[in-house]
DNA sequence: TGGAGGTAATTTTTT
DNA sequence: ATTACCTCCA
């Protein structure tokens, strides 16, 4: 009955005249046009700050004001809860009606919520359990240990890698190609992972999307279910999906028959080929060549009216990345003045670099205003935040460093979130073996073994075969079973705050870090737990629990199969501030074949996978933002430093070899030059400690590719390490005199002089062939007379310290 | 069982 | 320099 009034509302609502709508005001044309682009698929490159988050979220908008669409059926993905998050928070901002019925979630989220609706259709269990990646990686070493593989011959880590990256290409074991036993023990143990996964209930972050795109590609029913419920699709920072991801989306957008598309539904991907960062974890930026094709997309929208920057460092960003040849094109351009000059400052090491950059903050604060956490200092790798910290202490000023464990990843959540997974999911190992002694209870590296022993046996999960050890051992384990039994059966149909609060008092877990002197902290976090869990049950709508009836995304009772539904009706929805709650949630709360709810807790278990936290809630607002370029991607600030622009750190020595490699590396730097608003200061040192030694770098290459014009050198600037045989000693003896490192408090640097010219005719990045390990690269040098070590990556055979006195190396070139 | 001491590795990272 | 991880011993 109520499905029939679809097609009338689709009608009434006319794409109407889009001049006239309050949401276009103050968008640019080409940024309208994205918003109100209709008639098929497109693809949107938007440059750094070219206002994508505000297309995204007002295209959404649009399309349901005009009523061309119901928020059931809209579809938005993205890669990060945070964007997640802010795209929503936009969204109710500027929408009158609460977004009830939208799936907007990263990727991962919304297979999540998927799978939970069809659980018996993917052969899980309803409550089954996300594993992130430290339970991923000691569930596999967890396996190999059974199974008896050389943890040497095959690292736990690579294993992982080796899983995460088949999943990522949609490939099931049966599917991987196999050359020779390695390769064969590799898929052997893909394949007893899996199998130990599904026997555990357990899913890891591949498999969601995995199996999710396998429901969809294997059950046509649901498949067109899921087809006609999104008429539009939304993909955000597509330039980073991977394979999986993009044929996931292909099943979502409509049939495909020889290649072609037949849809109603309309697919706006978008993307900036030149923020590419990640192809290292498997993104694909060809994905968006790929969408052009198999889309039809007959011509990309491109945002490239920046907002955000001057021109002096527009003009540095737009050089920069001219020198990519893998380019679909584009060029920003701004309204905005020049503003000031880019500014590079060379020091003399790191510890220099450092004071130099606290030094300029501080005029920044002082002189210019800003404020502090609208100053970030990015560097390429995290080792270098240390020398930055330091200099920061020094000069007494607030920093916050991005990037270090998050919330659910600490350890003693960790051990708590392991209770209560055993709770809902008792064949859980992982999280057995993670707290079977833990708080201490006298269960040992022995005894844990029998259990282990007897389980493979008996082909028994860890808490069945607690049964089978004998003696004191297996009481002291069947002391652990009862404990977490009794927890169960108390809690049943508890809130989850009195859960997790029974949890961490009966386990012990409170009152062993009550004992710990430097406990403190953790017994807060723990604390805080149920803090999270709180909040969490509101923000999903479980407080509230109005409904246990069987319901749609929608909240109308589910009275068909999903595939006999075709597009629901528009309702009138009421803003009252429960449903505002319920609107915000992920769909945690049934499973739309059997209509059942999934417990709080297991849905709360889930969140905590998914969703790891903030990366750091302390140090307040006052305080200097540092982070690696990776990390400041999305993000913008008024003065941005960038530090340590030299050869082998940025670009880093491990893209200096490929084409490919250093186009990423000069991406890279494009988003770190495109964070800043009105200030950008670029610093380098000759010399820095790394790994413990001190290196000497030359300055890094995409100094070269910025415009003269827009540069301003604080310091001489060194000849062009491309214009070969720079006079090293003039410039530095120059540049010691005048930088502003002096003051620096150090111990005085041994300099063990590692320059190019004087390495027995060696040079870092030199070509080297050497008999047995053939051709490699020189990374660095070192030591000194006879003791000169060269570290020499050899590609396959790996990265080697060799004595220079005894290895026979040929120069190549 | 747990602490001490030795060894090897150290780009970037979200879900 | 730092740190994670592992072996060995009391």
């Amino acid at each position: 009955m109520p499905f029939s009034s679809e097609t009338a509302a689709r009608h009434a609502a006319l794409p109407p005249d889009s001049s006239d709508s309050a949401l276009l005001h103050g968008l640019n044309a080409e940024q309208r046009a994205a918003v109100t682009f209709s008639g098929g698929h497109t693809l949107v490159l938007a440059g750094a700050g070219s206002g994508k988050t505000r297309v995204l979220t007002t295209r959404i908008a649009w399309l349901l004001q005009t009523g061309q669409v119901s928020p059931g059926g809209i579809l938005a993905v993205t890669f990060t809860n945070k964007a997640a998050r802010e795209m929503t928070t936009r969204l109710s901002a500027m929408l009158p009606v609460a977004v009830r019925g939208m799936w907007i979630g990263t990727f991962h989220g919304l297979c999540n919520r998927m799978l939970r609706a069809h659980a018996t259709a993917v052969g899980l269990p309803k409550q089954f359990q996300v594993l992130d990646m430290q339970d991923q990686l000691s569930a596999i070493k967890r396996l190999m240990k059974q199974h008896s593989i050389d943890t040497e011959l095959f690292e736990p880590k690579k294993v992982q890698y080796f899983i995460s990256g088949c999943k990522e290409e949609g490939m099931r074991p049966e599917n991987v190609p196999v050359h020779d036993a390695e390769s064969r023990t590799r898929v052997e143990l893909y394949q007893l992972y899996e199998q130990q996964c599904q026997r555990e209930g357990v899913v890891d972050f591949g498999e969601l999307m995995l199996r999710s795109y396998e429901l969809l590609r294997d059950h046509p029913a649901i498949r067109q279910h899921y087809q006609q419920r999104f008429r539009h699709i939304l993909v955000d920072e597509f330039q980073d999906t991977n394979r999986l991801q993009y044929r996931w989306l292909q099943q979502l957008a409509g049939e495909w028959d020889n290649g072609q598309l037949h849809t109603h539904s309309s697919v706006v991907a978008v993307g900036d080929d030149d923020q590419s960062i990640y192809a290292f974890r498997g993104a694909r930026v060809g994905n968006m060549a790929d969408f052009v094709r198999d889309f039809r997309v007959s011509q990309p929208i491109k945002l490239e009216q920046n907002y955000r920057s001057y021109s002096h460092i527009l003009d540095c960003a737009n050089a920069l990345i001219a020198h990519n040849r893998q380019r679909l094109g584009k060029n920003l351009r701004t309204d905005q003045g020049a503003g000031e000059p880019v500014r590079i400052s060379e020091a003399y090491n790191d510890l220099a670099e450092a004071d130099w950059i606290s030094d300029e903050i501080r005029q920044l604060l002082r002189q210019d205003g800003f404020p502090h956490q609208e100053i970030a200092i990015l560097y390429r790798s995290n080792a270098q935040s240390r020398a930055l910290e330091a200099a920061l202490l020094r000069a007494k000023l607030p920093y916050r460093v991005y990037g270090g464990l998050r919330f659910f990843e600490r350890a003693e959540i960790k051990h708590a979130l392991a209770y209560l997974r055993l709770l809902e999911n008792p064949w859980d190992d992982t999280s057995f073996l993670r707290i079977v002694n833990f708080p201490p209870r006298g269960i040992g590296a022995r005894t844990l073994e029998q259990l282990q022993d007897a389980a493979a046996q008996h082909q028994q999960s860890l808490h069945e075969a607690v049964a089978h050890v004998p003696g004191k051992a297996g009481e002291k384990l069947r002391d652990f079973t009862q404990l977490l039994q009794e927890l169960r059966q108390h809690n049943q149909d508890q809130p989850l705050r009195h859960t997790i609060t029974a949890v961490l008092e009966t386990s012990g877990l409170l009152d062993h870090y009550r004992a710990e002197k430097d406990g403190v902290d953790r017994v807060e976090n723990l604390e805080e737990l149920v803090n999270a869990a709180e909040s969490f049950i509101i923000q999903e709508g479980f407080a509230a629990d109005t409904t246990t009836l069987p319901i749609d995304e929608q909240g109308r009772p589910l009275t068909q199969s999903p595939a006999s539904q075709g597009l629901l009706p528009d309702q009138p929805l009421e803003p009252d501030a429960g449903n505002m709650l319920q609107d915000m949630g992920m769909g945690y709360r049934l499973d739309l074949e059997t209509g059942e709810t999934l417990s709080p807790l297991a849905a709360f278990l889930t969140h905590a996978s998914l969703e790891a936290g903030d990366n750091q809630t302390q140090a307040g607002q006052q305080a200097i933002q540092l982070m690696t370029v990776h990390a400041s991607k999305g993000l913008e600030f008024d003065a941005v430093f960038i530090a340590g622009m030299e050869e082998g750190l940025f670009p880093h020595y491990n893209a200096l070899n490929d084409q490919a490699g250093l186009e990423e590396e000069r991406r890279l730097m494009y988003v770190a030059i495109t964070r800043a608003r009105k200030r950008l200061y670029i610093s380098l040192a000759q010399q820095r400690m790394l790994n413990g030694q001190i290196q000497g770098n030359q300055p890094s290459r995409f100094l070269d590719e910025l415009p003269e014009g827009s540069l301003k050198w604080l310091t001489p600037r060194q000849r062009p390490a491309s214009a070969g045989g720079y006079s090293a000693s003039s410039s530095r003896s120059h540049d010691k005199a005048h930088a502003p490192w002096r003051e620096a408090v150090q111990a005085p640097v041994p300099v063990r002089k590692s320059q190019p010219e004087e390495s027995g005719g060696l040079r870092v990045r030199q070509k080297v062939f050497h008999t047995k390990f053939g051709e490699g690269v020189v990374q660095a040098i070192e030591g000194a007379g006879n003791d000169r070590k060269a570290r020499i990556d050899f590609g396959r055979h790996g990265s080697k310290l060799l004595l220079l006195s005894v290895a026979k190396l040929t120069p190549v070139d």
